[in-house]
DNA sequence: CAGTATCCTTAGCGATACTG
DNA sequence: CAGTATCGCTAAGGATACTG
Protein backbone atom coordinates (compact mmCIF):
# COMPACT_ATOMS: atom_id res chain seq x y z
CA UNK A 1 0.00 0.00 0.00
CA UNK A 2 1.27 3.77 -0.82
CA UNK A 3 -0.60 6.73 -0.06
CA UNK A 4 -0.56 9.27 -2.97
CA UNK A 5 -1.69 13.02 -2.47
CA UNK A 6 -3.01 11.30 0.90
CA UNK A 7 -5.24 8.74 -0.91
CA UNK A 8 -4.66 4.92 -0.31
CA UNK A 9 -4.00 3.25 -3.44
CA UNK A 10 -3.99 -0.30 -4.15
CA UNK A 11 -1.17 -2.45 -5.46
CA UNK A 12 -1.93 -2.13 -9.40
CA UNK A 13 -0.46 1.69 -8.87
CA UNK A 14 2.80 0.12 -9.08
CA UNK A 15 2.52 -0.68 -12.46
CA UNK A 16 3.33 2.98 -13.20
CA UNK A 17 6.41 1.66 -12.91
CA UNK A 18 5.98 -0.29 -16.87
CA UNK A 19 3.71 2.19 -17.82
CA UNK A 20 5.38 4.97 -16.56
CA UNK A 21 6.11 7.10 -20.08
CA UNK A 22 3.94 4.91 -21.98
CA UNK A 23 6.54 2.17 -21.52
CA UNK A 24 9.14 3.98 -23.17
CA UNK A 25 11.81 3.54 -20.32
CA UNK A 26 10.67 -0.40 -20.17
CA UNK A 27 10.98 -0.68 -23.60
CA UNK A 28 14.34 0.64 -24.36
CA UNK A 29 15.51 -2.15 -21.99
CA UNK A 30 13.47 -5.24 -23.78
CA UNK A 31 14.59 -4.31 -27.34
CA UNK A 32 18.41 -5.00 -26.05
CA UNK A 33 17.81 -7.54 -23.83
CA UNK A 34 14.78 -9.56 -25.42
CA UNK A 35 16.74 -10.07 -28.54
CA UNK A 36 17.50 -14.11 -29.05
CA UNK A 37 21.08 -14.33 -27.28
CA UNK A 38 21.71 -11.24 -24.54
CA UNK A 39 20.68 -12.96 -21.58
CA UNK A 40 22.11 -16.13 -22.54
CA UNK A 41 25.43 -14.40 -22.77
CA UNK A 42 25.01 -12.00 -19.65
CA UNK A 43 24.05 -15.18 -17.92
CA UNK A 44 27.56 -17.24 -19.01
CA UNK A 45 29.64 -13.85 -18.46
CA UNK A 46 28.75 -14.27 -15.04
CA UNK A 47 31.51 -16.87 -14.23
CA UNK A 48 33.91 -13.75 -14.92
CA UNK A 49 36.49 -13.33 -17.75
CA UNK A 50 35.52 -15.27 -20.73
CA UNK A 51 37.31 -15.62 -24.30
CA UNK A 52 35.58 -15.41 -27.31
CA UNK A 53 35.76 -18.98 -28.05
CA UNK A 54 34.82 -20.12 -24.61
CA UNK A 55 31.43 -18.44 -25.18
CA UNK A 56 30.82 -19.85 -28.55
CA UNK A 57 31.57 -23.17 -26.96
CA UNK A 58 29.71 -22.48 -24.42
CA UNK A 59 26.39 -20.97 -25.53
CA UNK A 60 24.96 -24.00 -27.64
CA UNK A 61 23.62 -22.89 -31.01
CA UNK A 62 24.68 -19.42 -31.43
CA UNK A 63 27.06 -18.45 -35.01
CA UNK A 64 29.79 -16.28 -34.91
CA UNK A 65 27.90 -13.31 -36.28
CA UNK A 66 25.47 -13.32 -33.73
CA UNK A 67 27.71 -13.59 -30.38
CA UNK A 68 30.03 -11.09 -32.10
CA UNK A 69 26.99 -8.54 -32.72
CA UNK A 70 25.68 -9.06 -29.28
CA UNK A 71 28.72 -8.63 -27.50
CA UNK A 72 29.17 -5.68 -29.49
CA UNK A 73 25.74 -4.02 -28.36
CA UNK A 74 26.05 -5.06 -24.88
CA UNK A 75 29.49 -3.68 -25.21
CA UNK A 76 28.15 -0.44 -26.63
CA UNK A 77 25.41 0.13 -24.02
CA UNK A 78 28.39 -0.50 -20.83
CA UNK A 79 27.18 -3.76 -19.71
CA UNK A 80 30.05 -5.70 -20.75
CA UNK A 81 34.01 -4.86 -21.08
CA UNK A 82 36.03 -6.08 -23.70
CA UNK A 83 39.68 -6.30 -23.14
CA UNK A 84 42.21 -7.26 -25.84
CA UNK A 85 45.79 -8.95 -25.19
CA UNK A 86 48.44 -8.06 -27.35
CA UNK A 87 49.36 -11.83 -28.24
CA UNK A 88 49.31 -14.02 -31.04
CA UNK A 89 47.19 -15.89 -30.95
CA UNK A 90 44.97 -13.01 -30.21
CA UNK A 91 43.38 -13.38 -27.23
CA UNK A 92 39.93 -11.36 -25.96
CA UNK A 93 38.27 -11.58 -22.98
CA UNK A 94 35.01 -10.33 -21.99
CA UNK A 95 33.14 -9.38 -18.42
CA UNK A 96 30.63 -8.21 -16.84
CA UNK A 97 30.70 -4.77 -15.71
CA UNK A 98 28.81 -3.55 -12.48
CA UNK A 99 25.31 -2.78 -14.64
CA UNK A 100 25.92 -5.64 -16.73
CA UNK A 101 25.33 -7.35 -13.15
CA UNK A 102 22.87 -5.73 -11.43
CA UNK A 103 20.74 -7.05 -15.19
CA UNK A 104 20.95 -10.64 -13.55
CA UNK A 105 18.63 -10.55 -10.25
CA UNK A 106 15.70 -9.44 -12.81
CA UNK A 107 16.83 -11.77 -14.85
CA UNK A 108 16.65 -14.01 -12.56
CA UNK A 109 13.29 -13.10 -11.26
CA UNK A 110 11.99 -13.87 -15.11
CA UNK A 111 13.87 -16.89 -15.63
CA UNK A 112 12.02 -18.03 -12.68
CA UNK A 113 8.05 -17.07 -13.64
CA UNK A 114 9.46 -18.90 -16.78
CA UNK A 115 10.45 -22.18 -14.70
CA UNK A 116 7.23 -21.98 -12.97
CA UNK A 117 4.26 -21.23 -15.86
CA UNK A 118 5.84 -22.70 -19.07
CA UNK A 119 4.16 -25.77 -18.69
CA UNK A 120 1.12 -24.50 -17.74
CA UNK A 121 1.23 -21.72 -20.87
CA UNK A 122 2.20 -24.89 -23.20
CA UNK A 123 -0.68 -26.37 -22.02
CA UNK A 124 -2.88 -23.47 -22.59
CA UNK A 125 -1.53 -23.28 -26.10
CA UNK A 126 -2.35 -26.58 -26.96
CA UNK A 127 -5.64 -26.30 -25.71
CA UNK A 128 -6.48 -23.08 -27.27
CA UNK A 129 -5.33 -24.67 -30.71
CA UNK A 130 -7.55 -27.87 -30.04
CA UNK A 131 -10.59 -25.55 -29.20
CA UNK A 132 -10.21 -23.70 -33.24
CA UNK A 133 -10.03 -27.22 -34.81
CA UNK B 1 28.71 -22.20 -2.59
CA UNK B 2 29.21 -25.57 -4.96
CA UNK B 3 31.96 -27.71 -5.70
CA UNK B 4 32.98 -28.23 -9.34
CA UNK B 5 36.43 -30.53 -10.21
CA UNK B 6 37.31 -29.65 -6.77
CA UNK B 7 37.53 -25.80 -7.40
CA UNK B 8 34.85 -23.58 -5.16
CA UNK B 9 31.80 -22.04 -7.35
CA UNK B 10 30.23 -19.05 -5.81
CA UNK B 11 26.96 -17.37 -6.50
CA UNK B 12 26.91 -17.16 -10.30
CA UNK B 13 25.43 -21.07 -10.35
CA UNK B 14 22.28 -19.24 -10.12
CA UNK B 15 22.41 -18.20 -13.42
CA UNK B 16 21.86 -22.20 -14.37
CA UNK B 17 18.55 -20.87 -14.12
CA UNK B 18 18.89 -18.93 -16.92
CA UNK B 19 21.07 -21.11 -18.92
CA UNK B 20 19.40 -24.03 -17.54
CA UNK B 21 18.16 -25.67 -20.46
CA UNK B 22 20.05 -23.54 -23.34
CA UNK B 23 17.73 -20.91 -22.27
CA UNK B 24 14.99 -22.49 -24.04
CA UNK B 25 12.28 -22.33 -20.97
CA UNK B 26 13.44 -18.46 -20.81
CA UNK B 27 12.94 -17.96 -24.23
CA UNK B 28 9.87 -19.56 -24.40
CA UNK B 29 8.68 -16.22 -21.74
CA UNK B 30 10.75 -14.06 -23.54
CA UNK B 31 9.20 -14.70 -26.95
CA UNK B 32 5.97 -13.48 -25.76
CA UNK B 33 6.85 -11.31 -23.39
CA UNK B 34 8.94 -8.84 -25.71
CA UNK B 35 7.19 -7.99 -28.36
CA UNK B 36 6.25 -4.66 -28.02
CA UNK B 37 2.85 -4.37 -26.50
CA UNK B 38 2.24 -7.46 -24.29
CA UNK B 39 4.14 -5.97 -21.03
CA UNK B 40 1.78 -2.42 -21.64
CA UNK B 41 -1.18 -4.50 -22.11
CA UNK B 42 -0.78 -6.70 -18.53
CA UNK B 43 0.49 -3.32 -16.65
CA UNK B 44 -2.82 -2.13 -17.90
CA UNK B 45 -5.01 -4.94 -17.22
CA UNK B 46 -4.18 -5.00 -13.84
CA UNK B 47 -6.65 -2.29 -12.70
CA UNK B 48 -8.94 -5.11 -13.66
CA UNK B 49 -11.91 -5.29 -16.19
CA UNK B 50 -11.35 -3.09 -18.67
CA UNK B 51 -12.92 -3.10 -22.23
CA UNK B 52 -11.76 -3.09 -26.01
CA UNK B 53 -11.74 0.43 -26.92
CA UNK B 54 -10.24 1.67 -23.21
CA UNK B 55 -7.38 -0.23 -23.55
CA UNK B 56 -7.01 1.39 -27.28
CA UNK B 57 -7.93 4.93 -25.10
CA UNK B 58 -5.31 3.66 -22.43
CA UNK B 59 -2.47 2.50 -24.78
CA UNK B 60 -1.02 5.42 -26.53
CA UNK B 61 0.31 4.67 -30.20
CA UNK B 62 -1.14 0.93 -30.44
CA UNK B 63 -3.09 -0.23 -33.34
CA UNK B 64 -6.63 -1.74 -33.69
CA UNK B 65 -4.35 -4.68 -35.29
CA UNK B 66 -1.86 -4.71 -32.64
CA UNK B 67 -3.98 -4.85 -29.61
CA UNK B 68 -6.32 -7.79 -31.13
CA UNK B 69 -3.09 -9.42 -31.91
CA UNK B 70 -1.70 -9.34 -29.04
CA UNK B 71 -4.66 -9.87 -27.08
CA UNK B 72 -5.37 -12.86 -28.55
CA UNK B 73 -2.03 -14.42 -27.88
CA UNK B 74 -2.05 -13.26 -23.73
CA UNK B 75 -5.50 -15.45 -24.21
CA UNK B 76 -4.19 -18.24 -26.25
CA UNK B 77 -1.27 -18.64 -23.33
CA UNK B 78 -4.13 -18.02 -20.37
CA UNK B 79 -2.67 -14.98 -19.14
CA UNK B 80 -5.80 -12.86 -19.70
CA UNK B 81 -9.48 -13.65 -20.65
CA UNK B 82 -12.07 -12.51 -22.68
CA UNK B 83 -15.74 -12.25 -21.51
CA UNK B 84 -18.15 -11.19 -23.74
CA UNK B 85 -21.42 -10.08 -23.03
CA UNK B 86 -24.58 -10.67 -25.15
CA UNK B 87 -25.39 -7.04 -25.88
CA UNK B 88 -25.67 -4.47 -28.28
CA UNK B 89 -23.76 -2.85 -28.90
CA UNK B 90 -21.12 -5.53 -28.11
CA UNK B 91 -19.30 -5.47 -25.10
CA UNK B 92 -15.78 -7.51 -24.66
CA UNK B 93 -14.14 -7.31 -21.49
CA UNK B 94 -10.49 -8.39 -20.64
CA UNK B 95 -8.91 -9.44 -17.03
CA UNK B 96 -5.91 -10.61 -15.98
CA UNK B 97 -5.76 -14.42 -15.01
CA UNK B 98 -3.76 -15.82 -11.59
CA UNK B 99 -0.93 -16.36 -13.87
CA UNK B 100 -1.23 -13.00 -15.61
CA UNK B 101 -0.90 -11.30 -12.53
CA UNK B 102 2.03 -13.03 -11.71
CA UNK B 103 4.02 -11.79 -14.42
CA UNK B 104 3.71 -8.25 -12.73
CA UNK B 105 6.25 -8.77 -10.22
CA UNK B 106 8.83 -10.13 -12.10
CA UNK B 107 7.73 -7.25 -15.13
CA UNK B 108 8.27 -4.98 -12.20
CA UNK B 109 11.67 -6.20 -11.05
CA UNK B 110 12.97 -5.65 -15.20
CA UNK B 111 10.92 -2.15 -14.88
CA UNK B 112 13.23 -0.81 -11.98
CA UNK B 113 16.34 -2.14 -13.16
CA UNK B 114 15.28 -0.07 -16.40
CA UNK B 115 14.38 3.21 -14.68
CA UNK B 116 17.70 2.26 -12.61
CA UNK B 117 19.86 1.80 -15.51
CA UNK B 118 18.83 3.23 -18.80
CA UNK B 119 20.26 6.57 -18.49
CA UNK B 120 23.22 5.29 -17.83
CA UNK B 121 23.45 3.15 -20.93
CA UNK B 122 21.98 5.97 -23.20
CA UNK B 123 25.02 8.35 -22.39
CA UNK B 124 27.35 4.80 -23.00
CA UNK B 125 25.87 4.26 -26.26
CA UNK B 126 26.19 7.95 -27.17
CA UNK B 127 30.04 7.64 -26.33
CA UNK B 128 30.39 4.68 -28.18
CA UNK B 129 28.59 6.77 -31.50
CA UNK B 130 31.55 9.69 -30.72
CA UNK B 131 34.64 6.89 -30.88
CA UNK B 132 33.49 5.77 -34.00
CA UNK B 133 33.26 8.44 -35.74
C1' DC C 1 -18.19 -1.51 -30.28
C1' DA C 2 -14.97 -4.67 -31.38
C1' DG C 3 -13.01 -6.33 -34.33
C1' DT C 4 -10.95 -8.40 -39.84
C1' DA C 5 -8.45 -8.11 -44.08
C1' DT C 6 -4.79 -6.63 -46.96
C1' DC C 7 -0.55 -4.59 -48.14
C1' DC C 8 3.96 -3.22 -47.14
C1' DT C 9 8.48 -2.15 -44.81
C1' DT C 10 11.94 -3.14 -41.74
C1' DA C 11 14.80 -5.67 -38.30
C1' DG C 12 16.47 -10.04 -36.58
C1' DC C 13 18.60 -13.96 -37.53
C1' DG C 14 20.86 -17.99 -39.84
C1' DA C 15 24.18 -19.91 -43.32
C1' DT C 16 28.21 -19.56 -45.51
C1' DA C 17 32.59 -17.95 -46.86
C1' DC C 18 36.59 -15.23 -46.04
C1' DT C 19 40.74 -12.79 -43.02
C1' DG C 20 44.41 -9.95 -39.97
C1' DC D 1 41.88 -16.82 -32.34
C1' DA D 2 38.60 -13.61 -33.12
C1' DG D 3 36.49 -11.85 -35.91
C1' DT D 4 34.03 -9.51 -41.17
C1' DA D 5 31.27 -9.65 -45.29
C1' DT D 6 27.43 -10.99 -47.98
C1' DC D 7 23.06 -13.10 -48.90
C1' DG D 8 18.57 -14.40 -48.09
C1' DC D 9 14.56 -15.55 -45.31
C1' DT D 10 10.86 -14.70 -42.11
C1' DA D 11 8.13 -12.60 -38.65
C1' DA D 12 6.84 -8.29 -36.26
C1' DG D 13 4.60 -4.49 -36.80
C1' DG D 14 2.44 -0.08 -39.09
C1' DA D 15 -1.15 2.01 -42.31
C1' DT D 16 -5.37 1.81 -44.14
C1' DA D 17 -9.84 0.25 -45.26
C1' DC D 18 -13.77 -2.52 -44.31
C1' DT D 19 -17.72 -5.10 -41.15
C1' DG D 20 -21.20 -8.06 -37.99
Amino acid sequence: MRHVRGAVVSEYEHTCLIRGDGGRTLRAVLDRICNKWTLLIVATLDQGNVRFTDLHHQIPGISQRMLTLTLRNLERDGLVSRTVYAEVPPRVEYALTAIGKSLIPPALALAGWAIEHVPHIEASRAAYQDRSR
